[in-house]
DNA sequence: GCCACACTACTACCGCAGTAGTATTACCAC
DNA sequence: GTGGTAATACTACTGCGGTAGTAGTGTGGC
């Protein structure tokens, strides 16, 4: 399987998830998307889709004169791919390590100790 | 007070580990323990010094005619920065998701869990 | 005194994200 | 059918990480 390389930009990463949400959209959809948190020119957007469509992280159809986009990497592909090179390129591993890191280094409202509390929980089960 | 640009290439991780580890450290000490891990020619350890310092990452100053360098951005800042980056950009600020996500696309080992479940219980008694 | 060596300085180049202008083309309205 | 519009295609440029060669220079050995 050629995991295309997922090293992502964050204009790439947010154009992603633009696609990840609507399955498919015109580069004048995600040029709307995005117009409001930058001020992107249109053939910006257009010019990346097409450095993406060449990394295979998306793919096109055409509609008429327009191309249809979608994502070819799924969302859990590059959130693991960043998770292990978070944990692993500096946490040299360690889950625990990166877990306590993060822990102490931000606030962490009880609700969601909560709920880590819990997922540990299920994933002992789960292990055990 | 300036936090510099913290993302960081691979490259660039590593070297500041070695600083770290060692406090001062030659371009020739750098290379060497760069060594094994990659065959780097002496000077592209001296460029990227002298790049990472242009980005006030790391400063040095002289010993005779050799540069003694050393990290002026702490491993703790790289790390939060890096976690920062790392939950808020993938997991909308969800520390609780980015930890399942962590916790199900990984192998977590037992002790780990164990690990990670006292440092929650700490941290709620932190908290409280 | 001279040579080799160890350093740093300078320059250059690749790849890629990001950004955008210009050119071309197809379609729609009237 | 002609003009405007909306679309893609092509090209270009900046910045930066990474990589490395070459040039310049001071120092120590003999």
């Amino acid at each position: 399987m050629n995991a295309p390389n997922l090293r992502l930009g964050d204009l790439q990463l947010r154009i992603l998830e633009i696609l990840w949400d609507r399955t498919e959209a015109s580069v004048a959809d995600v040029h709307a998307v995005l117009k409001p948190e930058r001020e992107l020119a249109y053939t910006t957007v257009a010019t990346m889709l097409r450095k993406m469509e060449a990394r295979e992280l998306v793919g096109h159809r055409e509609e008429g004169r327009t191309f249809l986009y979608r994502a070819l990497v799924q969302a859990d592909a590059v959130t693991r791919s960043a998770g292990e090179h978070f944990v692993g390129r500096l946490f040299e591993g360690s889950l625990a390590d990166a877990v306590s890191h993060l822990l102490t280094t931000r606030e962490v409202s009880r609700t969601e100790l909560d709920q880590i509390e819990k997922l540990i929980r299920e994933a002992k089960r789960r292990a055990k």
